[in-house]
DNA sequence: CGGCGACTTGAGGGACGTCAAGGGGCGTGG
DNA sequence: CCACGCCCCTTGACGTCCCTCAAGTCGCCG
C-alpha cells in the first residue's frame, strides 16, 4: 500500500478505529485470539480530504471505512476516471485486485480506514461462520449496487441518472426534514460525474433543471433538500413495480 | 419463481442437476444431512432458448447454471433493458431482490439452472464455512466484473466496449486455436449491445470495423476468432500497467 | 430449398461532450 | 470579523459520437 501526497496523520488512535471494525464486523463471541489476528493484519490509513491511497494492484484489499467519506475509483486509458461506489462511515469497500485498470480509494472528506489484504482476511474469517456472513451480506449489498447502477450507466438519460443518484444518496444520508429530506453531498459535481458517467457540466444543467422544476432545492454548493422524493423517483427510469400501490 | 413461454421439460433429471451444484460449490465433507437441507430448498428451472424465469421481485435469488448459458437482465421504464452479466455453466449468478428494477434471468442457449432463496442458502451455509468461503469468493468475483463493466459503461467508447467485452469473453469461453482464439458466442447482437449499453447497430458496425482492420474474423452469426488476443486488449482503453512489461 | 429473423449498411438527427468565459462559495489571512 | 482569492460551479455555443429510422442481405432451421 502506498498512501498518496495528501495522506496525513489524525486523531483517532488505530485502537480505536479497529474497535469501530470489530464492532461493525466481528460478532460479540469472538475469541480474543481471532480478534488479535484481524488486528495484526490490518493497516491504518488516513487521508485529508482529497487525499488517495494506491494499493499493490495485483492484490485485493478489504477496506472498511472507520470515519469520513471517500471514493473507489478505477482509472482507464487517457486519464479517464470511473468513480465504481462512495462509501461512508461503517461501509466495506472492494477494492479489486489484478484487474484491466487501476483502483485507488481516495477521501471524500478527513476519512480514516482499515485495510485488509483479502486473502488473509477470509482465511480469518472461515474460523468465525458469523464473520464470514456478514462480510458475504455486505459484498451482496454491493453487487446489488453495481446491478443497479450498470442500468443506469447503460440505458438511462442524463436526467435520469442523476435522479437515481439523488434518490440512492437520500436513502443513505438523507436527513427528514418537513415532508421531504436534505442532506450535504460530500463529493463535488465532478465526483458526480465520474461516478454517474457523464461531465460536470452536464451534472450542473441537470441540476439547474431540477431546481427549476421544483424537485430539488440547493444551498451552497454541497446541501441538498428534495421536498418529495416520489417525485424524483418517478424521474429516475425505475421499472414500475405493481407492489407501489399496495406499499 | 415464475418461468416464462418458452419454459419446456428437459433432459436431466433433479438429482443430477444438484449433483453439478453440489460438486461445484458443497466441499467432500459437507454432511449428509446439510446437503439434503440444501436439496429441499433448490428449484429446477428448465429452459429453453430464450425462455426465460421471473423470480418474486422482492426476495433475491441465487441462481447456479448447470447446463448451458443465460443472462441476468434488469428491465427499467420504457422497455428498456441491460444485461447485468452472462453466466456459464458452473457459474452463480445473484438475482437482486427488492431493487428499483425488474430482474430476470434468460436462457441464451438450452439451459438449466438450481435457484435459492438467498436467506435460506446462507442460514444453511453460514453451518459449513467452506460453502459460505466459496460463495463469497463467487460474489467478490461478480462484483469485480460488475466494477471493471462500470468502467466501460461509464468511460469508453463503442469500440473500447466491443473490445473490453471479446477480451472477457475470450479469457472466458475462448479456445486456443494457433497463436489465437476462437469462440462461440451464445448472445446475439443485441444481447451484446444490451450489455455494452449501446444498440445493434452499433455492435454490426464495430465488429465490422474490427474485421476491416484484422483484430477479428468472424463466421457465420456467432464464431469469432481473435487471432492476436494483444491488439484486442491495445484497444480496450485498459490502464496501461507497469508491471505489463515484467509479466 | 424457402422463409423468417438476425445481421448489415446507410443517412440523418439528437443528447451529451468539449471548449470557453464568467460568477460565487468557502477557506485563508490579515 | 471582513476582505481576498482560488477553484468549483454555472452557463453558453458548438461539435461529435452514437441513436433512430429505414432498407437490404444473409445465415440458419424447418
Amino acid at each position: 500500500m502506498r498512501s498518496g501526497p495528501n495522506a496525513v496523520a489524525m486523531s483517532t488512535t488505530f485502537p480505536e478505529l479497529f474497535d469501530r471494525f470489530s464492532a461493525a464486523l466481528l460478532p460479540a463471541e469472538t475469541p480474543d485470539a481471532t480478534i488479535l489476528r484481524f488486528r495484526s493484519i490490518a493497516r491504518a490509513i488516513r487521508l485529508d480530504s482529497h487525499g488517495h491511497a494506491e494499493f499493490d494492484p495485483k492484490a485485493e484489499q478489504l477496506a472498511f471505512v472507520c470515519v469520513g467519506s471517500a471514493k473507489l475509483v478505477a482509472r482507464a486509458s487517457g486519464g479517464r476516471e470511473q468513480v465504481v461506489s462512495f462509501h461512508f462511515a461503517g461501509e466495506l469497500a472492494c477494492v479489486p485486485g489484478g484487474a484491466l485498470h487501476a483502483y485507488s480509494i481516495e477521501a471524500l472528506t478527513p476519512c480514516e480506514l482499515l485495510a485488509f489484504p483479502v486473502g488473509e482476511f477470509l482465511d480469518l474469517a472461515r474460523s468465525e461462520p458469523a464473520i464470514l456472513s456478514e462480510v458475504c451480506d455486505r459484498v451482496m449489498v454491493a453487487l446489488h449496487r453495481a446491478s443497479e447502477k450498470s442500468v443506469a450507466l447503460g440505458r438511462k438519460t442524463a436526467q435520469e441518472r442523476v435522479c437515481s443518484f439523488l434518490v440512492g444518496m437520500t436513502e443513505r444520508i438523507g436527513v427528514r426534514q418537513g415532508n421531504g429530506f436534505a442532506m450535504r453531498l460530500p463529493m463535488s459535481r465532478r465526483d458526480i460525474a465520474d461516478a454517474l458517467g457523464l461531465t460536470n457540466e452536464t451534472i450542473s444543467r441537470q441540476f439547474a433543471e431540477l431546481r427549476m422544476s421544483g424537485i430539488i432545492e440547493t444551498s451552497g454548493r454541497s446541501l441538498v433538500t428534495v421536498p418529495d422524493i416520489g417525485s424524483l423517483r418517478d424521474l429516475g427510469g425505475y421499472m414500475q413495480l405493481p407492489e407501489r400501490n399496495a406499499a
